[in-house]
DNA sequence: GTCGAGATTATCT
DNA sequence: GATAATCTCGACC
């Protein structure tokens, strides 16, 4: 069964409770280890910063459903809507570790070495989930998609957001929470700065 | 093993 | 036409 009314709290406040989750899509099970925290019109780095719109829609939609957006072409990233309905807010999923399901995960995720490195990024997670467009505002309490709280709050660590580059310097926000000692938990990289082709 | 640059498409101005 | 919350691959130590 899944908390509703928890997830209508701010995503600060859901996003470490998140950690240790379950996510199971299908045959695959994975464990949250590194989640971030986007909130709407107040965060420069979210996409409901300018207002609701097409691909932003479901943030703004009620809590306990699934986000998802296309980004830089090939990559899928998947969000946990939060906040009640109308605030716009959501969770991203940035790593997690494959507890179930391994073989079709590996399938999926052919090009990687070792198991840790199955889920993890945003987009590989939803690659080995198998979650695509189409689960975009999907239930967390579906048949296909299902989300199981931790029943204990884990240990967590926060952070400034990485990869977050935009005016304004939205890495004021320390809203990165991951479980430290997790080797599926990227370390800190700065903030590529890329660059434009000719 | 670590670092740095390029690639690629849906969505919005 | 510009933007985007990234990943993969190649080169070098």
């Amino acid at each position: 069964m899944l908390d509703r009314d928890f997830l209508a709290s701010p995503a600060i406040e859901v996003a470490p409770a998140l950690l240790g989750a379950l996510l199971r899509v299908d045959e695959v099970t994975v464990r949250i280890t590194e989640v971030e925290a986007y909130l709407g019109e107040t965060d420069p780095g979210s996409h409901a910063y300018r207002g609701p719109g097409r691909r932003n829609a479901v943030m703004f939609g009620p809590p306990g459903h699934l986000y998802t957006y296309f980004t830089y072409g090939m990559h899928v990233c998947a969000n946990v809507v939060c906040s009640p309905l109308g605030v716009a807010s959501a969770v991203l999923l940035r790593g997690a570790e494959v507890v179930e399901g391994l073989d079709v995960a590996r399938v999926r995720r052919a090009t990687s070495r070792s198991d840790e490195d199955l889920a993890r990024g945003p987009a590989r997670l939803c690659v080995a989930l198998g979650i695509s467009l189409v689960d975009g505002g999907a239930d967390l309490d579906g048949n296909r998609v299902r989300l199981i709280l931790p029943t204990h709050s884990a240990a967590f660590e926060t952070g400034p957001r990485t990869g977050v580059s935009g005016p304004g310097g939205s890495s004021e926000y320390p809203w990165r929470f991951w479980m430290p000692g997790e080797p599926s938990v990227s370390p800190y990289r700065p903030a590529t700065a890329r660059k434009r082709g000719p």
